[in-house]
DNA sequence: GTGAAAGCGCTAACAC
DNA sequence: GTGTTAGCGCTTTCAC
């Protein structure tokens, strides 16, 4: 049997094949093998012989032809960014499972934040007769959503809100003021008593979640160490090297010490800092409660406790997929609590 | 224009509403849109009218018909453990960007180390037409080949070696001799003089991989500090808890001090290593002379030095690729080296 | 230089 | 209960 089909050109049996082996015809056959002979009646004989013979044969249904015939694909799609981060892994993972659990069938594709890739990859997957896609953290989330309409097909933004689908993204505003809190609560008493600050490091205040993140900030900054002042709020690169001056910067500022707490906006940036603290002594560094927004395992390895944010992937794309479900479409944007882990 | 294609039902322009619009027949649609024109010897100005159309139109084909006319699909899979992790997302981005080098469409599943799972995906994969596909760190390689074989598509299995398909795997012990010789150039010279020795720890022997590891470890420990005895080896596990206790033993053993150089088999193993590392001096720390076999820019930040051995995903999916257009698709096992990374 | 027609493998009326 | 038939949208001989 492996030799009939064996090697290239063998071609792969078809339900024609089967109905000619059974001597039943051919939409009896696609009936049985494709579960829609509830309608039909098929005789239980009949049915149990082609579904023998369909497993014998090693016979798989050829979804391109299916897909043609029914005007759909069974594919599922998402944009990511890019694949080498621990965030995205995670939302493919969620996705993944999520749509296989919908019976999709999840493609993803990576578009590195370039908005001419972003259409390129959407353009490639509507042409396969995509069902509906997710776009995280897409550049140009609106042009997306412009292609997918004319095309008549469901999408969601999600991590990166636009203004013309459905949006879900972190709640970064609620977010930034947990850790805020919770680094306050890291100082100690006297610190909290003392005229002490929180300096924030990194990111870019023109962004949107950046500047909710600062607001978060602010807002329980103001609540526990009183109001914030302009200096303390230095958002102008996600570049690691830009924080790493940063914070020798303010170092410098401060007369040779650290500030009584530290809010690190996103890892790169806090990959920077890290730098610049690796040249101090332990005793100096404990002495700054530091919270970095963004998650990464690697905090728990350090010699010094951190607080991160970790973005809630499994809820992100769960609510993803309910509203590409839902039957309006309107661009709301749903914002998910992130949650704070304690290193 | 837009009205006219938005929303749900609005069917796609096919290449018969524009033959119908511009009174050419669908064959010459087809040539010219496809490209296939070369042959057809088609006047110039029809074809820039064509063109101009499905512009117009938002043509675009339907890969799903021509896959089923052709009997290709342009698709090109990977399956791979899982997502989140460092390796495996280096190796989905390589593969998107070769597969798109060559006007594939790459799409990537994850399969969780599970059997099942792997099977059911490729069972998908092939009902999907795919062209060929690239087996990651499987569990069963060979029966996924026996599968393709079936299917007559082309497979190379990558990073576990796998006996009825070619293989690209990194070579693993090159890399431990490489690794534990850089171990060695790090300890101290009067660690190297006195009877000093490395200890391996984590993986599992069993496994074609770190049973490579070991015996490249073995090779350069005999080479440099003499023969290692078998109480230097404890590859029983990748569990994290296994290797921090493992690590703790050993430190007990040795009257309450590290080895002079510590192999740690893999980043999972590492963690655990870490936690049991955190409980003692920074000082004592830097006796040992610490290497891990695996990557992850973490090891960065740490307040002590390590080496890391890192795998060439570029590489290994180059290679994978050149294998897959091979004639002779033979069961060969190629060995990529991977790199050290001082930190 | 271009058109007509067949058919990839499947599904879904509609027959009987 | 099962068979016949007409396409889904595309490519590709083969005619002219």
């Amino acid at each position: 049997m492996e030799a009939e089909m064996s090697e290239g050109g063998g071609r792969k049996t078809t339900i024609y094949d089967l109905s000619r082996v059974i001597g039943a015809s051919p939409s009896t056959v696609s009936a049985v093998l494709n579960g829609s002979w509830a309608r039909r009646r098929i005789k239980p004989e009949t049915a149990s012989e082609i579904l023998k013979a369909a497993e014998a044969a090693g016979y798989s249904a050829n979804l391109q032809a299916r897909g043609l015939r029914v005007s759909r694909s069974g594919l599922i799609g998402m944009i990511v960014p890019l694949h080498e981060n621990r965030f995205f892994g995670a939302m493919s993972q969620n996705f993944e499972a999520q749509a296989r659990a919908r019976g999709l069938y999840p493609i993803t594709a990576s578009t590195l934040r370039d908005p001419t890739e972003e259409e390129r990859t959407v353009r490639q997957m509507l042409a396969y007769n995509i069902e509906a896609v997710l776009f995280t953290g897409a550049t140009d989330p609106d042009a997306l959503s412009t292609l997918c309409r004319a095309a008549g097909v469901r999408h969601v933004n999600v991590d990166l809100p636009g203004t013309k689908a459905p949006s879900v993204i972190s709640d970064n505003t609620w977010g930034a003021e947990r850790l805020t809190e919770a680094i306050i609560g890291r100082m100690s008493q006297a610190q909290r008593r003392a005229v002490a600050h929180i300096h924030f490091i990194g990111g870019v205040a023109a962004d949107r979640s950046t500047s909710d993140r600062i607001a978060g900030f602010r807002r329980a900054h103001q609540h526990g160490l009183g109001a914030v002042d302009d200096s303390q709020i230095d958002a102008a690169s996600y570049d690691p090297d830009i924080a790493e001056a940063s914070a020798r910067t303010l170092y410098r500022k401060l007369g040779g010490h650290l500030p009584a707490g530290l809010f690190v906006n996103s890892t790169i940036a806090f990959e920077g800092v890290l730098r610049f603290l690796k040249t101090l002594e332990l005793g100096e560094i404990s002495r700054c409660a530091i919270g970095c927004y963004d998650w990464d395992p690697f905090a728990s390895f350090l010699h010094f406790p951190v607080i991160m944010v970790r973005q809630r992937a499994d809820q992100l794309i769960a609510e993803a997929f309910r509203l590409l479900e839902m039957e309006q479409q309107s661009p709301q944007v749903l914002q998910i609590r992130p949650e704070l882990v304690f290193y």
